[in-house]
RNA sequence: GCCGAAGUGGCGGAAUGGCAGACGCAACGGUCUCAAAAACCGUCGGGGGCAACCCCGUGCGGGUUCGAAUCCCGCCUUCGGCACCA
């Protein structure tokens, strides 16, 4: 690119004015958070950003939504407060250690500084003295303060269980980390394996992040997503007597159907059920078959299990139990069908009315006795599948005659009397596991010793900082290779004790960010009482779908633990939520996992404003759209339009023409237009108002008056979506202040208003004619119009009008038969 | 299977009960130029007609309405989430 001073031209060179602008906006401090007193605070940001290496058009789509919403916040007068960070920990940092010998932190930190880099060329309105890397000490010290926190409360807890593991990257992950049954991050098949791990308690929470979603503005299928992944169920847990060798020990399982009990003709444990162990002890005779049976459906992988044509199997124990509804003694198996993680991991089978019994009772054999039939017609002789529309209870005793829907109380309400059941609700939410087998995280502040057993660290001896003389063999838990890290001293005793090696899932470090922006160098707390009262919640909170289930509900947990500990004043930390949608290449999601395509080379032909125009105005931002790079050109013109416009040499003042007054009309709509869209957040029609009223002032003949108010009016609807461009043009119109805060055009309501319409005469719903009339003409006077209107005398045509439709300013339909 | 979103020109999309295709891209024709770029002007859903005009057209089939891309019922397709959750 040639200089500036090469130029003969007056042409748009974004290159030339986009560093300028940026280091003016650096020198005068303009995006430093604002004293949130005074006018309303807005807290605004994008999901911060994982440091894989480049930006690409995915994450440009997201940044210039949230910052043309910040940008036109502070146009509004707001206090904006608008930072980034990088969530800067996970595993391919540490794939690059394995892969290419370079250390986590070097690799982070040389993404951070590039993606840093290219996030200032985009110029955004970044407050960069409130940024963050969730990889620094000074972050991830409070990370360890606030799991002491939870530890003290009984929210964080070690328990052995079976958990996924991924193989590939030897580490255990959350269900939210299983995609189809395989890793999500490098999607290789998981397997379940029995750990012990660290879990925080999300489930105490599960009603309440239900509950709490009426208060959010957010958009409903986040919240839909969220309710079927916290999967509320209402129904009972029932108590079924065991025979000898366990007598007086119950079997309890969760049902939503009591109302089905009377029907129950066999049980069904996982394999992983505790009780499958004592049952091979009473029986040794049967221990070796029962054992082989539960480990062929424990070595299956999570693909396997999940596989919608997997068939039943299951073998019988040598127990039996008995029904509390009718005493009789039915049978108890172990099935593959059955989860050890949901309700009890035990069911009660009525392959009557449950499609999987009813499966798995004709494999093996097992008596099918219906008790639902429909409330009309006959009983059916044998069932061809399970019956699970609602119905009345037959062979139910008492119940026999009642409607399933009011049997399921009642029978409730029997068994509550007797002792032997209760009303409940179950989850399909789990406890979320937080510990992983990985080195680049947040070491977990955990010692074991071998006097005082599980002890925290003390909160004055944070942070665990991550050792660096570790082996990354990409296979045993890196923290385990160094002995200077694994041994440490009991703060309780004194005596020898080792170090957890395990660190915390990233979405740890995403649960609380928002808060930590806020004072992000303070080294006294994990934030302060005082900033967050007054900033939090988030206004705006920008990013995508793909986070539903897992950040988005980590978060909210989080809030509402902390609101629950004192510490803040409110549970729920995003009030308003925007999905940018996706933006597919060839079809799929443009990802850091292969098909990204980085903004550079546009941004070095047509510069940061016409880039981030065009990624606003190709689709409307929570619509999914292909990406296609072919329209910058088109964003770039526009500009370049604006740009000859309000360069014309012109003299200041004057007064306007009478000729100016049909733009000014266009220019007053469009400023209405803009200001509504943006409210909205319509970005795509704002920017074809915009370009509409750019193509009506191209022919106008206009008076040194209108031009000038229609020029600082453009730079002004500009600045939220090509803000070096807007500050540019401002400036050459001879404004000293840049073209920042409180700087919106009002429109004259007035001159906004049509004053002249296009009316649309219709016949049998056709259009036959039109009529340009003065704006709000009575339906009265369109009809009498209509009535004598050539066109409607012809098609009359001896017929007679039947109706006459008039809608003021929009058509008349007249109805001829 | 369950929950959700979406289907409109060659392309991205506009119009959410009232003129379908705004705005932009691409394409085509023209002006300017020695030439090119830039810029500007024009054409641009399909069919018919010399023409004024006419007919068809928003995934498919019905319906409501004076009038439906838009509302209702039933399908199809694509995408996202959940899925042996008892």
């Amino acid at each position: 690119m040639a200089d500036a001073a090469d130029r003969t031209d007056t042409r748009y060179h974004p290159v030339d004015i986009e560093g300028k602008w940026q280091a003016r906006w650096e020198a005068e401090n303009l995006f430093a958070r604002k004293d949130p007193a005074g006018p309303e605070k807005s807290y605004v940001i994008e999901m911060f950003a994982y440091p894989s290496g480049d930006l690409h058009w995915g994450h440009v789509r997201n940044y210039t939504i949230g910052d043309t919403f910040a940008r036109y916040q502070t146009a509004r007068g707001r206090n904006v407060f608008h930072p980034f960070g990088f969530d800067a920990f996970g595993l391919p940092a540490e794939n690059a250690a394995i892969k290419r010998g370079i250390p986590p932190a070097d690799w982070t930190y040389s993404n951070i500084a590039n993606m840093t880099g290219q996030l200032k060329r985009l110029g955004y309105s970044y407050d960069w003295d409130h940024t963050l890397n969730t990889c620094d000490p000074e972050y991830y010290r409070w990370n360890q303060w606030l799991f002491l926190k939870f530890f003290e409360r009984g929210l964080a807890y070690k328990k052995r269980s079976y958990l996924n593991w991924c193989p590939e990257d030897q580490t255990v992950l959350a269900n939210e980390q299983v995609v189809n049954g395989a890793c999500e991050r490098c999607g290789t098949p998981v397997v379940k394996r029995e750990l012990s791990q660290w879990f925080f308690k999300i489930t105490d929470y599960a009603d309440r992040l239900l509950d709490n979603h009426s208060q959010l503005d957010w958009p409903q299928p986040v919240i839909d997503m969220q309710r079927n992944w916290i999967g509320r169920s209402t129904g009972a847990l029932i108590d079924f007597a065991l025979d000898a060798p366990f007598e007086g020990e119950n079997l309890s399982v969760f049902t939503t159907r009591p109302d089905t009990l009377f029907g129950v003709t066999y049980m069904v444990l996982a394999p992983e059920h505790p009780l499958v162990q004592r049952v091979r002890e009473a029986f040794p005779a049967e221990s070796d078959r029962i054992q082989a049976f539960v480990d062929e459906v424990a070595h299956e992988s999570e693909i396997d299990r999940t596989a919608e044509d997997r068939p039943k199997v299951g073998i019988p124990l040598p127990i039996s139990a008995v029904n509390p509804a009718n005493g009789e003694r039915i049978p108890v198996w172990i099935a593959n069908y059955v989860l050890v993680e949901y309700g009890t991991g035990g069911v009660m089978a009525v392959p009557a009315h449950d499609e999987r019994d009813f499966a798995f009772a004709k494999a093996y054999g097992l008596p099918i006795r219906e008790v639902i039939r429909p409330a009309e017609g006959a009983p059916s002789a044998e069932l061809a599948e399970a019956y699970t529309a609602p119905g009345v209870m037959a062979d139910s005793g008492p119940f026999t005659g009642v409607s399933n829907e009011d049997g399921k109380g009642k029978v409730i309400a029997w068994l509550e009397g007797q002792g032997k059941g209760k009303g409940t609700v179950n989850f399909r939410l789990r406890d979320w596991c937080i510990s992983r087998q990985r080195y680049w995280g947040t070491p977990i502040p955990i010692l074991y010793c071998d006097r005082c057993g599980i002890v925290p660290v003390r909160a004055e001896d944070l942070p665990v900082t991550l050792p660096t003389d570790v082996a990354f063999t990409g296979k045993d838990n890196p923290l385990a290779t160094s002995a200077a890290f694994v041994n440490a001293t009991c703060p309780k005793c004194g005596g020898p004790a080792k170090r957890e090696t395990d660190t915390m899932d990233t979405f740890m470090d995403s649960s609380w960010y928002f808060l930590r922006y806020l004072n992000p160098k303070d080294d006294g707390k994990a934030f302060d009482a005082a900033d967050v009262e007054a900033w939090m919640p988030l206004d705006m909170y920008v990013g995508g779908r793909e986070h539903a289930t897992m950040h988005l509900i980590y978060a909210r947990f989080f809030t509402m633990a902390l609101h629950d500990m004192g510490l803040l004043t409110f549970d729920e930390p995003f009030r308003r939520l925007f999905n940018q949608g996706i933006l597919t290449q060839g079809g799929s999601k443009m990802s850091k996992r292969g098909n990204a395509t980085p903004p550079n080379q546009l941004l070095d032909k047509y510069g940061a404003d016409a880039c981030r125009l065009f990624i606003l105005f190709v689709a409307p931002p929570e619509e999914r759209t292909e990406w296609n790079e072919a329209g910058v050109e088109g964003s770039f013109r526009f500009l370049s339009r604006v740009w000859r416009f309000v360069t014309q040499e012109r003299r200041p003042g004057g007064a306007f023409a009478e000729t100016d007054e049909p733009v000014r009309r266009v220019l007053h709509r469009t400023i209405q237009k803009v200001t509504a869209d943006l409210d909205g957040l319509r970005y795509n029609t704002a920017i074809a108002a915009m370009m509409e009223l750019m193509n009506a002032l191209s022919g106008a003949e206009l008076s040194d008056a209108a031009h000038s108010e229609a020029a600082e009016a453009l730079c002004q609807m500009l600045a939220p979506f090509a803000p070096h461009f807007a500050c540019e043009t401002w400036e050459r119109l001879g404004h000293a202040e840049t073209l920042y805060r409180g700087a919106w055009p009002a429109f004259d309501a007035e001159l906004a208003r049509e004053n002249e319409v296009e009316v649309v005469l219709q016949i049998n719903g056709k259009v036959r004619d039109r009529m340009t009339i003065p704006a709000g003409v009575s339906a009265a006077d369109l009809e009498a119009m209509a009535r004598s209107n050539d066109k409607v005398l012809a098609a009359l045509n001896g017929k007679q009008i039947r109706k006459v439709i008039a809608v003021p300013d929009k058509l008349v339909n007249v109805v001829i038969g």
